[in-house]
DNA sequence: ATTTACAATGTAAGTGCTTACAATATTTTG
DNA sequence: CAAAATATTGTAAGCACTTACATTGTAAAT
């Protein structure tokens, strides 16, 4: 079933037919009926490939992310996808991993599919060296790019993304103002991360105090090797009143680690979270975490695409505040 | 850039350069590595809608699920993806929310896609009411359909599913050897949740008991809302000694419950959750929950369906067992 | 009534690939 | 060395649409 025997059967032609399709063109409301009925009754559906091929798109976005089993990037490319079928638009989705070839490899597969755009949605997509970003600006050649939690400047590559550093920033010195025995806990420095990290750093530069190398905790384990990490630490002498971290998952091994250590939180322990997930709320007492609004970022990263496409003026960076929510496991935050 | 000019480049038909394309046919070695150094040169990529035109397939699944969002779902997303891409396959993703005519609606979009088959995620996509399931036996006639955790038997459609039923009867008995206060705490009764029910229904019928409509609770809420209901009922005077659910939130919830109420867990309440997701190990003592194994599941889903693309015979229905995963909130399971 | 304007429709040339079949070149065989 | 067999390549007809441009039909204007 095909355009020619909907013209055929609706006798007109099947430029007449292509255009109720395409709904642009004038057909007298009468043929337009017809046709209509006679697509009805045959169930006829277009081809979307030779559709695609006539007007060289087939509406689809192509959405990369690192693993979409991971609670913070499910919500952003569900987010995503939602939005984009709000306008009509199909995702196409790839885990990559974490892997930058990798991740190169499969932008340029998607491209090869001929998607109108690509979102990477998680920070870990933006990295330090510049050189290792050059497969983004060269597909940004290609379709526009929208980064979602990740800046990089480059023609057509947009980004939307919460202000880290900042939030970062505040909330460690509002517990400079009390305690410099802060533990700054974080799994990799993608983008976001190398953000917050610097908010630390500044907050205590802005009191005029160091931040000990010995206070800032690199690791990327489940939450139980994160209690086993802290333990050995704790084992060793080290003391926190504050352990702040760069997600929630971390945060749930630092509050298991102090049901284990013995410290009760927030009395003698006070812990902060990062992204203000599902997860934050299981303990007893839940976190405080910071919510970096991925929702909306992940909702305006498509709503700016949407903007490229209608050839609209586009900022090409939109940032959100962070702001925390405040729960159990601290005291005395504002 | 187009299949016409590489030809031109590299002095032979548009044939040939197809064959290449396509590594089909014999080339001689000689102008296949030509033809290769002209694409590379010149970063030809063929077009891929002609070439789904002219193939008929684009080698796209759609993935239908209800919420990516969702932990469960967003796994099973993830790990289909995984697996579809090893096949060299692309996945659309359609988040479709818990609605059937939407669904039904974005089914049907995705067929319009022209995909090579259609993935549904989740057991809310097979009802009880068979009227309601007809547009999937409708799509099963165009592509074929994999439904992972359901079971619908027509042509055309495959299904990977775990054993419920079984498990969730094993479990069941196995607490009523000591106590009949067991509370069945469920979400709604998808595929799934139907089996769970029949399960704990059936352990009690095994053991000879009656099971009250009062410990059968259906509660599609929050974890703070499920600790709010529990709390509720005990205050009326309601008292388990077990708790089961249909899922790990809502075994959170009854932690939280237990917590509230001051039971100690588990000597004055066990809890049993579903699924052994990442949020089972969150609360202290950490949550047992069965695993019903949705990775294995997931992959055999599309392993299945890529036999049946194969044209190998395929059972229409691939089951495994679900497994108790014991952990600090029961005691004396085996 | 005739010209003019414009709406509705049709014709035909893309869009870029695949592949059956035909043609040609190369080996193999007698 | 010619004929047969086989490997390689080319020709041309799909695949199912879109759309610029041409044509026809209709109503308004003169």
């Amino acid at each position: 079933m095909n355009i020619y025997d909907i013209s055929e059967k609706a006798g007109v032609s099947i430029a007449t037919v292509s255009r109720v399709l395409n709904g642009n063109s004038r057909v007298s409301e009468k043929t337009r009926q017809k046709i209509l009925a006679v697509m009805e009754e045959t169930g006829y559906q277009p081809n979307a490939f030779a559709r695609g091929l006539g007007l060289g798109t087939m509406n689809t976005v192509g959405i990369l992310c690192a693993d979409s089993s991971d609670a913070v990037l499910a919500s952003a490319v569900y987010y995503i996808e939602q939005e984009l079928r709000k306008y009509q638009y199909d995702a196409l989705l790839c885990c990559t991993g974490y892997d930058t070839q990798v991740k190169a490899k499969y932008l340029n597969l998607l491209l090869s599919k001929r998607v109108d755009a690509l979102i990477l949605a998680g920070s870990n997509f933006v990295e330090a060296d510049q050189e290792k970003n050059q497969y983004i600006v060269e597909a940004a050649r290609e379709v526009p790019v929208v980064i979602l939690n990740g800046s990089l400047k480059a023609p057509n590559v947009y980004c939307a993304l919460c202000d880290d550093r900042e939030i970062m920033r505040n909330v460690t010195a509002q517990f400079l103002k009390t305690t410099d025995q802060i533990l700054y806990l974080f799994r990799s420095l993608t983008y976001s991360g190398r953000q917050k990290a610097a908010g630390v750093r500044q907050a205590f530069a802005d009191a005029g105090k160091e931040l000990p190398e010995r206070q800032m905790l690199q690791f990327n384990g489940s939450i139980e090797e994160t209690r086993q990490v802290l333990l050995e630490r704790f084992a060793q002498g080290e003391r926190w009143d504050v352990i702040l971290t760069s997600d929630d998952e971390l945060a749930v091994g630092a509050h298991k680690f102090a049901r284990a250590a013995g410290l009760a939180v927030p009395e003698e322990l006070q812990i902060v979270g990062y992204n203000n997930s599902r997860i934050a709320i299981c303990c007893e007492p839940e976190i405080t975490s910071i919510d970096n609004h991925l929702e909306y970022c992940s909702r305006s990263a498509v709503a700016m695409l949407m903007q490229v496409f209608d050839g609209e003026a586009v900022p090409s960076c939109m940032s959100v505040s962070g702001d925390i929510m405040i729960r159990g496991t601290t005291s005395g935050l504002v």
